[in-house]
DNA sequence: TTGTATGCGTTATCAG
DNA sequence: CTGATAACGCATACAA
């Protein structure tokens, strides 16, 4: 096997002093002197001693260590939430441990579970569970370990500690945009709306409908994964269908992309006949042809004022205020060639 | 402050029974009889009991948890190998704690040193460092704690456990297909190439042109971050150049649209005056207009295989063979539209 | 300024 | 099949 590491007291035995002297002077302790406190340092040095965290963290228990569960981590939003979040963690000297639950609610239970018993110091998740009031996040909160959810909030929890969008809002003017130039029939692709955020974007999607005494039709309301597959099925469904839509409200990108790509192919011209608004500004949203018009929600920045929050938290844990709701400003980045004119 | 925790003792005093014994019963252990056991995971429900696992990886010196240490998160590459890890990982019971190194070595030694104290069972790590034999993988060798490199890897360490695909053939092939379309002045746009990929596929674009007995011209490489914004300048200095060049193979799909897309917006004609070729296979190379052409590096593949090799040597730690290279198998996509017929 | 003693929660060894 | 006990490596209350 592999030798045995070096201790806190192995350099204390070196240098015959106790290994609570060390200890101290290895963490900048105020009551050692410089003198012993340089000496130790440079025999751990010099033995190569490497401090346990596990061991301190047992004794402490503090693991600086933060628990992520995100659906999938390979989409460009939630990847540029977790750079965010990791920097920020980084700065303030702690590490993310994250975990993808895959859409399914057991295996977010599951991993909630795993970094429970790992003693992460706080966990943020956005959540892959259409169940109003998820239960295994109870343990967290017997224990007062903070939650913050960001992005996709269980129903029950949206007064809870939690950082996102006004979904609803955004949804609204994704819709009304495309209601401004002049169309009627609007097509809206989304996800799972079990889930709080796609619901929240319908119902925007209705308000604005409703507003232009348009009426809801929900035939025109179609549910999918909102991948890359899903988006060439609906393109494929979309060519077969009666009157054809002149507009989609698709609820991400990638999915409104790849329809618009599809389209395109079978000779649709976007956005003439059919105009297309997306959700999260890609950075490609903007390269395609025609550019995308689509909802700008600031990645990196919900990625940040989650740890944030969740820091503020860690530092508060006694007083325990009521939760705080942090609802980040997102944009409408209009980018079709406007010098078209609108139907009317 | 919070109430402690329930432990083994503490179910063990409630049922009259020793906390080895409980130990031993929530692991399954064969000593224990069935009618036992049952009470002790019943209890253990009861009082809400959750294993502490910092304790057990301290005790057993296993903490189940590999670091990964990359650059940055957020590409569409690096995520999709992310994503690939972390269902690997978790498939095999082991998490990840996943750190940026921002491009900056101080950084990188940092990341090492934490993921070292916080005593991971292996490390994977896509090495944002260029010089040729980094040290702070040291500590690691010496507690023969395995450490896998992928995608970009050391000068020194190619022999070590890696995985990867050939960057120069990849290189080669990408410029080698702006050839065979019949250009001639062909620019390279590449990241560091301090950084062995990027040196390699720049080794690649050379042999192609020498294959072809095209001299190489070291004004028609240029280094940059391979970002969108340096997209951007490249785009604007390539229209200042004087003869123009007639195709560009650029390291990364990103930095390919990007250019692609400004130039367009200058009036070039892409493929015809101007052929591009990326690198990556990013999901939105094939929605540009037109598609790109690029190597399809397989992302999950390689977050995946990486892992699996992880795995193979926690299992075998004690006969510790050479290193094992997997080179994975990468593909060119040809993608722009190939009904023009080559200048020749 | 430093040392002593103890505990964090678990598992492994050795007995019985 | 079960129990007693000693680590794992560190940090802290209490003494000196």
């Amino acid at each position: 096997m592999h030798k045995k590491e070096t201790t806190i007291y192995d350099i204390a035995a070196a240098l015959n002093v106790s290994a609570a002297t060390v200890s101290r002077a290895l963490k900048d302790h105020p009551a050692i002197s410089k003198k012993t406190r340089d000496k130790i340092r440079e025999k751990a040095n010099e033995m190569g001693y490497q401090t346990n965290a596990l061991a301190s963290s047992l004794r402490t228990s503090k693991s600086h260590t933060l628990g992520v569960i995100v659906p999938r981590l390979n989409s460009n939003f939630m990847s540029t939430v977790l750079a965010g979040m990791e920097k920020a963690a980084s700065d303030a000297g702690y590490h993310l441990i994250i975990m993808q639950s895959f859409e399914s609610e057991i295996k977010e239970k599951e991993n909630a579970q795993i970094l429970f018993n790992h003693r992460v110091d706080g966990l943020m998740v956005s959540t892959t569970d259409t169940s109003p009031e998820p239960t295994h996040f109870k343990p967290f909160f017997a224990k007062n370990i903070p939650v913050v959810f960001f992005d996709r909030i269980p129903e029950k929890y949206s007064q809870h500690n939690c950082v996102t969008i006004d979904n609803k809002e955004a949804g609204y003017q994704a819709t009304r945009h495309l209601l401004n130039n002049g169309k009627t029939r609007i097509l809206h692709i989304t996800g799972n709306t079990g889930i709080q955020v796609y619901k929240q974007r319908l119902e925007g999607y209705k308000e604005a409908l409703s507003e232009a005494n348009r009426s809801f039709d929900p035939q025109m309301v179609w549910q999918t994964n909102l991948s890359v597959e899903d988006g060439k099925v609906c393109a494929k469904r979309i060519m077969t269908m009666k009157p054809f839509p002149d507009a989609i409200f698709v609820a991400n990108d990638t999915c409104a992309i790849t329809i618009m790509h599809y389209l395109q192919k079978n000779g649709i011209k976007i956005p003439e006949q059919i105009e297309i608004t997306g959700f999260n500004n890609d950075p490609f949203s903007e390269f395609s042809k025609p550019s995308l018009t689509t909802i700008d929600y600031p990645g990196e920045e919900t990625g940040i004022k989650t740890v944030n929050l969740m820091i503020e938290k860690l530092n508060t844990k006694h007083v325990e205020p009521k939760g705080k709701q942090i609802v980040l400003k997102f944009g409408l980045r209009i980018r079709e060639s406007t010098n078209r004119k609108p139907v009317k």
